[in-house]
DNA sequence: CAGTAAGTTCAGTCTTGACTGAACTTACTG
DNA sequence: CAGTAAGTTCAGTCAAGACTGAACTTACTG
């Protein structure tokens, strides 16, 4: 691996684009960017707290965190002892089902707020039919859309 | 307004959703929730500040915020000095719409990854083509899927 | 059964940023 | 032109949480 320093790079700017993006912690980016470009692809704790300026209570918290919302794997080598971290495939596509549950959400916090009011068909009730019927159909639409990229990619 | 209380909790509720969601401060949060349960839809500075119990720095500062990213409007009564915020109608898929921008960051970011591997095509590169092609996908795919909400909305 | 390497846990530090309160600006009103 | 109400700005406070470093656990190895 040649280029060290500027695909250590490209992890810190993973790593601030996810944490602006979605409130993950930084070191967590950290170690997903790596683990992006890395060669070979799998890593393990030590490797990755030297490599990132880490301490090794930070990695083991943060690949865990990693490990629980299934965005990387932990694997062993036979005869080795270390645990080694990879990206995760199909990530990419659960993370986004993920976030898109959020949507469903919004959807019953729209219904809630509709039960509060007085008149819930009338004028006052506007503003909260229009939040619940885009997320009612974003929440129709976007499994339907994963889906189709699943199909895609199969083939 | 009989059901204040109730009302409150729910803005409470929203405002943590949002936190948690997207990175929207609190107080933001609170503001959006309670203009949208509230009655009449269209409430001053004065009356958020006293309502959610927040100083008039704050509201202050998170009105003019949220007018910023297009959440809410200003608006005013003929003959009276006090500005009026309320929901903005269409606020809902421009901020879906807004957090979809994201998606193509990602796809971008895939990109640049796959410019620091020595071997983007082959095994190694696998993890990022992976990103990108989801992310191409959705990129394109989303902005069609709010157009089709807008004209059956407009219906 | 010491010795060592890998990994976890946790108390303490440090940074970030939301929020308050007070000083300030602006503009209407008697 | 004083008086007052609306709104802005900003320095300071406070809380949340990311990260470190050290103590601890676990398990292999001579």
């Amino acid at each position: 691996m040649d280029n060290v320093q500027a695909r250590l790079a490209y992890a810190e700017r993973i790593a601030v684009f996810y944490e602006k993006a979605g409130g993950i912690p930084r070191m967590a980016g950290r170690i997903m960017g790596w683990l992006l470009v890395c060669d070979p692809p799998q890593q393990n704790a030590t490797e990755l707290g030297q490599v990132l300026s880490a301490s090794k209570g930070s990695i083991s918290t943060m690949t865990r965190w990693l490990l629980h919302i299934g965005l990387i794997n932990k694997t062993t080598i036979p005869g080795e002892r270390r645990d080694y971290f990879e990206i995760r495939e199909g990530t990419w596509a659960d993370l986004l089902a993920q976030q898109f549950q959020a949507v469903g959400a919004f959807r019953e916090l729209a219904n809630q707020g509709l039960a509060l009011l007085n008149d819930p068909e009338g004028h006052e009730g506007a503003r909260l039919r229009e939040m619940h019927d885009l997320y009612a159909f974003f929440e129709r639409e976007l499994p339907l859309l994963i889906e189709k990229w699943r199909n895609e990619r199969k083939e």
